[in-house]
DNA sequence: TCTGGGGTCCTAGGACCC
DNA sequence: TCTGGGGTCCTAGGACCC
C-alpha cells in the first residue's frame, strides 16, 4: 500500500500558523511580484476566488470582501513543510518527498486492518506539533492514493484519511472523479478524452487497454489507466528513506518577471547576472557543474498593443563549471546576442543544463580558463560561507548590483529590490533556525 | 498600473556508426 | 522493378507535475 500526505491549502496554512486569528476567514497567498493568487483558503474558494487569478482582478471583483492577502514567503513554507516531513519520516516505513506540500509514503509492514487508524493518528500528530492540516490518501498505487487524498480533503466523514482498498470503493471513487482531475491527465489529454466521451475517471478506466494504446500511443497515460484499474506500475522515485534533496537536478532555472518593463540592456544585464549567480549557487549546493548556460528574454504577452518577442539561446562551456564568475560571464554573452532594441521586456531567466557531478571534472586541453578553476572554486567556497553566515547577497559580483543613472550603487539586496512584495509576512521560523545553525 | 516559477519524462526524426 | 539491418546519440517539441 501507498499513501500520500498532502498539506491542505499549503501556503495559506503556513501563514495561519503564525496568524491563528485568520482561522475560518478568507486568505490568499500571491505569486512573486504579487502577481497571481497561488493559494486560497477554503473560505476564499467559497467566495469564488479562482486559482491563478491575477491579484488586481481579485481586487476588482471582490472590492468589499475582507480577504487577508500575503505575498509569498518561501523560506517560511520551506521551514514548516520540512517539519511536516520530519514527522512523516518517524511514522512511515519509507517515504519520498514529492513536492513542497506532498509526500508519498510506503506502508509495507503496517497491518492492513490498522491503516485507517495509522492515517488518522499521523494527521493528529502533524496538526498538534506543526499546526499544519493535512489530508491523507491510502491505496494500492500512487494514482489511487492521490484520488483518496482528494476524497479525504473533500468529505469530513473520512477524518482526513481516506482508504481505497477494495473494488467497490475504487469504482465509487472513479465515478465521482472528473477525468481531468486524475493525476497524469493534464489539459490536453483531458480535452481529448472528453471529446471521446469520457467524463469521469471511471469512463476512461473501463475502456479496453488496446484502445488506450491506439488512441494515445504514450506509455505514461497507459500506466495511469492501469493504475486506475488497480495495478501498481507508475515507477517509484528513489523512495527509500531518503530526502529528495539527495536526488540531483538535471536542469536548474532561475527566472523572474520584472516589476514593470525594461528596455535597456544594462538593466537586463543586472537581472540576468543575478539569475545566473543564483543558478551557480544552486549548482554548487547540489555538488554539480553545468556545461550549458541558456538565457531567455520575453516581452509582456498581455500587452497586445506592444511589439512582442520571445528569444532563447544557449552557450556551451568549454569546461563544465559551477563558478559564479563563469556562469555569469556566459549568461551575459548569451544575453548580448539575443537582446534587440525596441522592445519592452517583462521577463528573463537563466537555465543551466548538461549537469554532472563536480568531482571528476573533465578539463579541456585548450581551455585558457582551466588554470583559474581551482582559484574560482576557492573563491566560491568563501563567498558561499560568507553569504550563509551573513545572509544571501552579502557578497555579490559587480554586475549584480543595481545602479542608478548617475552610476551610484543602490541597495545590494538584489532580489528584494527588484520584486514587489507588499504583503510579505514576517519570518519567525527563519530567524529562529538561523540562530540554531550559527550555534 | 497590475497576469508566477520552477521541474520531469517521452517521442519522433535526423545524423552518424558498423 | 529490384537498394540491408542493425545500433546510438542528440534535439525539438509536447505532454505532464507541483
Amino acid at each position: 500500500m501507498y499513501g500520500i500526505v498532502d498539506c491542505d491549502n499549503c501556503y495559506v496554512s503556513c501563514e495561519r500558523v503564525f496568524r491563528p486569528d485568520l482561522e475560518g476567514k478568507p486568505v490568499v497567498v500571491l505569486s512573486n511580484n504579487d502577481g497571481c493568487v497561488v493559494a486560497r483558503s477554503n473560505e476564499a474558494k467559497a467566495l469564488g476566488v479562482k486559482e491563478g487569478m491575477p491579484y488586481f482582478q481579485m481586487e476588482q471583483q471582490f472590492p468589499n470582501a475582507k480577504i487577508a492577502v500575503f505575498s509569498s514567503n518561501y523560506e517560511l513554507y520551506g521551514e514548516l513543510t520540512s517539519r511536516v516531513v520530519s514527522i512523516i519520516s518517524k511514522e512511515a516505513p519509507a517515504y519520498f518527498r514529492y513536492s513542497i506540500d506532498e509526500c508519498f509514503v510506503y506502508l509495507d509492514g503496517i497491518q492492513h486492518g490498522t491503516l485507517q487508524h495509522w492515517g488518522e493518528h499521523l494527521h493528529q500528530r502533524i496538526w498538534r506539533s506543526v499546526g499544519m492540516p493535512v489530508s491523507i490518501g491510502l491505496a494500492p498505487n500512487k494514482t489511487l492514493a492521490k484520488i483518496a487524498a482528494k476524497l479525504a480533503k473533500k468529505f469530513e466523514v473520512y477524518h482526513h484519511c481516506c482508504l481505497i482498498d477494495n473494488d467497490a470503493n475504487r469504482i465509487a471513487a472513479l465515478k465521482w472523479l472528473p477525468v481531468e482531475d486524475v493525476w497524469g491527465i493534464g489539459r490536453r489529454y483531458a480535452a481529448k478524452l472528453q471529446a471521446l466521451g469520457c467524463r469521469t475517471a471511471y469512463d476512461f478506466a473501463i475502456h479496453h487497454k488496446d484502445w488506450v494504446r491506439m488512441t494515445f500511443n504514450n506509455i505514461n497515460i497507459l500506466r495511469t489507466w492501469q493504475e486506475l484499474n488497480g495495478e501498481d506500475v507508475v515507477p517509484n522515485e528513489m523512495m527509500v528513506s531518503t530526502n529528495h534533496q539527495l536526488t540531483k537536478k538535471k536542469s536548474i532555472c532561475t527566472s523572474r518577471s520584472f516589476n514593470g518593463m525594461i528596455a535597456d540592456l544594462d538593466a537586463l544585464n543586472t537581472h540576468v547576472s543575478n539569475y545566473a549567480s543564483r543558478c551557480a549557487e544552486k549548482l554548487r549546493k547540489q555538488g554539480t557543474v553545468a556545461s550549458v548556460v541558456g538565457v531567455f528574454l520575453s516581452t509582456n504577452p498581455f500587452r497586445e498593443d506592444l511589439p512582442q518577442c520571445w528569444r532563447y539561446e544557449e552557450k556551451r562551456l568549454v569546461t563544465p563549471s559551477s563558478s559564479t564568475i563563469h556562469i555569469v560571464k556566459a549568461a551575459k554573452e548569451v544575453l548580448k546576442g539575443i537582446y534587440h532594441q525596441g522592445y519592452l521586456y517583462k521577463r528573463a531567466g537563466v537555465i543551466v543544463l548538461g549537469i554532472t557531478p563536480d568531482s571528476p571534472l573533465q578539463q579541456d586541453l585548450f581551455d585558457l580558463d582551466a588554470e583559474h578553476i581551482q582559484k574560482f572554486r576557492q573563491l566560491d567556497k568563501v563567498v558561499d560561507r560568507i553569504n550563509k553566515r551573513y545572509g544571501t547577497e552579502t557578497l555579490v559580483i559587480g554586475s549584480q548590483q543595481y545602479t542608478q543613472k548617475d552610476g551610484k550603487h543602490v541597495e545590494t539586496d538584489v532580489f528584494a529590490n527588484a520584486i514587489k512584495h507588499d504583503h510579505k509576512s514576517k519570518n519567525p521560523t527563519t530567524r529562529w533556525s538561523d540562530i540554531i545553525k550559527l550555534k
